[in-house]
RNA sequence: GCUGAUGUAGCUCAGGGGUAGAGCACUUCCUUGGUAAGGAAGAGGUCAUGGGUUCAAAUCCCAUCAUCAGCUCCA
């Protein structure tokens, strides 16, 4: 008798060993038909491996993460089937399953590529041989059995790969004509495969070590439904449409110049504007917590960065020193903000009483990035981080970590993201000396944030070795109205620069104490961040955030005095307006200026002019009928007020 | 940085060894209008840069620069 445990607790008993199918299918046979893979005690099987002793299981469909895994496991098998099929002799590296799809790496014959082109030829492959209905099969076999079989195949990566295993835990996976070394799990058969898109072709170095071999890398995504796919295609457009980058072009927000640099970010009129609202938002959110602005230069003596540790850690990568002519004194473009921080706060004695000092800077810093990873405004040379560092004692160091956490969860509220997760980086303690300062600093820093996101009831995952050089770090990451993830701001505690600053304060006892740092930047930088928010929102900005919140359309060019006499009114009262006085039709001027995503449009014509009234439209939603002029100016101020006073709450 | 693709007007893109193309945007004129494209004319380009091949190069070759994608997801 065999005790199955399912996740609801309840039990189920079979005489024999019995498979995660049958288990289902004794379910409900619509169950059976959905199921792709099942957790046998927390560990991915197939199908139809037998589960031969009780055990607690977890049965997966498409919509969790477990299924589309083994889905598109499979996936990457058949392709891997169908690219021996059309290139035989090619020899296969690693093919798994990723986020959105699959990929697989493989080493085509002498002479042979594959081009964009090539891959529909390559999905009509697949689908052909998906429904030849072949089932796959899982063989276990000893390290000889399967390093002898893929030396007939002369497959040397495969070999390099099972060289590393341990004896005893080999799985060959096969269907058709095809085998594979796998751990699994995989689909019971490959005809649940019914809808194949290759998206892409790359180079990839062999286990992504420049010295090795490039392997031709092709990506594909695939679904269980014909319908999926096509959904997926759409988002696919939509997330292209949302392009910063593009966007960014049409609304006159930045732009890019080879002769200023590549990765240096000029932000036009209108971008400038957006950038200064959402620095006044901020400003205004941290003065109610408490935090000074300071201003600090764009340089600083190397000195500065060596005392830091950032010079030992990233001077050889970074922008190099600036000398003067005369005394060949040695600058560096500042690449961090805290180093210039520390220095006022030396600048003066503290007491515990002054404590904490939050200190505040949209400090605009310098990394030198590999030309490769540049990237719209995501990944750039110069930006501005709208920065601060906190000084306090250890019993200030819980509350003022969660108050920069209240302060996150501001933003969040007030650009509308939703849906967010927190991860908490830490070192790797096998790997110390990428890390300055001591183990017990480390220790009392990093369980700080682990506390202080625990009391704040933060959704955190963990990872080792992604911690700051200097410090652990809070990260959070956001989700986009199109589901994509974006790191944005991060929070970290620091024992260590205090330290290298000799930086003190007087306590209570009158003896010299050290006081922590806490580093943060709710949105990280101003540069993505703005890019960030215009994926987002697809460029349609909120009221208070966007930079033209009313353009004013005469019907005709009579009207243009009575439209600049409406503008010049609104723009008093702090409402961004423009007039739109070209020499064109009413119809033309709704549709430029609804493509330009403007929020109200205010339509004047005779009527309008007559009795001080302006018509409505509003973005998307059509004409919303007509109001006096301080009507309106109060609807906005209204709606932008609560927009404002929501995101304090 | 490495690999590959791309680079033609402000934007989106066609073309292609023998006088440089379209649509949109722009300028001027006509039109003066009522809720998503009125009409006409015009201007705008050393075809990324530098070399080479050729009687002739924007086109073919090489180099450089920039942009895009991938190189980070590890059977």
């Amino acid at each position: 008798m065999i005790n199955i445990t399912l996740p609801d607790g309840s039990i189920k008993q079979f005489e024999n060993p019995v498979t995660g199918y049958e288990i289902a299918r004794d379910i409900s046979p619509r169950l059976a038909k959905e199921v792709l893979a099942v957790s046998v005690d927390e560990e991915l099987w197939d199908l139809n491996r037998p589960i031969e002793s009780d055990s607690s299981i977890v049965l997966h469909k498409w919509d969790d993460k477990e299924g589309k895994h083994a889905f598109w496991h499979s996936s990457a098998h058949l392709m891997a089937e169908a690219i021996e099929a059309l290139y035989p002799g090619t020899k296969f590296g690693i093919g798994p399953a990723i986020e959105n799809g699959f990929y697989y790496d493989v080493d085509l014959p002498e002479g042979k590529v594959i081009a964009e082109k090539d891959l529909a030829v390559l999905e009509k492959k697949m689908l052909e041989l998906a429904r030849q209905k072949n089932n796959i099969e899982r063989r276990e076999i000893s390290k000889d059995d399967a390093l002898n079989l893929f030396k007939t195949k002369a497959d040397e990566y495969k070999i390099e790969l099972i060289s590393e295993l341990e004896d005893g835990t080999i799985s060959l996976y096969s269907q058709g004509g095809f085998t594979d070394l796998c751990r699994g799990p995989h689909l019971p058969n490959t005809a649940d495969i019914k809808a194949i898109k290759l998206l892409s072709v790359a180079g990839a170095y062999w286990r992504g070590d420049e010295k090795n071999k490039m392997l031709t890398r092709v990506y594909g995504i695939t679904f269980p439904k014909a319908k999926l796919l096509e959904e997926y295609l759409v988002l696919l457009e939509e997330a292209k449409k949302r392009d910063h980058r593009k966007i960014g072009r049409e609304m006159d927000l930045f732009t890019f110049s080879q002769d200023v640099g590549m990765g240096l970010p000029l932000w036009m009129p209108k971008g400038a504007q957006l950038r200064e609202q959402l620095e006044t938002f901020l400003k205004k959110v941290q003065k109610s917590f408490g935090y000074e602005q300071v201003m600090t230069p764009h340089i600083g003596d190397v000195r500065l960065y060596k005392t830091s540790g950032h010079y030992e850690k990233y001077g050889k990568d970074s922008f190099q020193v600036i000398n003067t002519p005369q005394e060949g004194e040695e600058y560096l473009l500042k690449p961090m903000n805290c180093p210039h921080h520390c220095e006022i706060y030396k600048a003066r004695p503290h007491s515990y009483k002054d404590l904490p000092l939050r200190y505040a800077e949209f400090g605009t810093v310098y990394r030198y990035e590999q030309s490769g990873e540049l990237h719209g405004l995501t990944r750039v040379r110069g930006f501005t981080q709208d920065d601060a560092h906190i000084f306090c004692t250890p019993d200030q160091l819980n509350g003022e970590f969660k108050k920069v956490i209240d302060i996150i969860f501001i933003i969040f509220k007030a650009l509308d993201f939703k849906e967010f997760t927190a991860q908490i980086s830490l070192r790797d303690p096998k790997n110390t000396e990428k890390y300055i300062g001591s183990d017990e600093n480390w220790e009392k820093a990093e369980r700080a944030i682990i506390e202080a996101a625990q009391e704040k009831g933060l959704n955190t995952v963990t990872e080792t070795g992604e911690a700051a050089f200097y410090g652990p770090k809070l990260d959070f990451m956001i989700k986009d109205a199109v589901g994509r993830s974006w790191q944005l701001g991060t929070i970290q505690v620091d024992y260590n620069l205090p330290e290298r600053f000799e930086l003190e304060y007087t306590g209570a006892d009158n003896q010299k104490h050290r006081p922590i740092m806490i580093h943060r930047a709710p949105f990280g930088s101003m540069e993505r961040f703005v890019a960030v928010l215009i994926e987002h929102t697809a460029g349609k900005f909120p009221l208070w955030l966007t930079p033209e919140q009313v353009v004013i359309l005469p019907i005709s060019e009579k009207f243009n005095e009575y439209a600049q006499k409406v503008s010049n009114k609104l723009n008093n009262c702090d409402i961004r307006t423009v007039v739109d006085d070209r020499n064109e039709k009413i119809g033309r001027k709704i549709r430029d200026n609804e493509l330009k995503r403007i929020p109200y449009l205010l339509i004047v014509g005779e009527k309008e002019a007559e009795t001080d009234t302006v018509s409505v439209r509003r973005q998307g939603q059509g004409d919303q009928g007509t109001m006096s002029i301080d009507e309106f100016a109060q609807t906005i101020e209204k709606e932008v007020k609560e927009q404002m006073t929501s995101l304090y709450v």
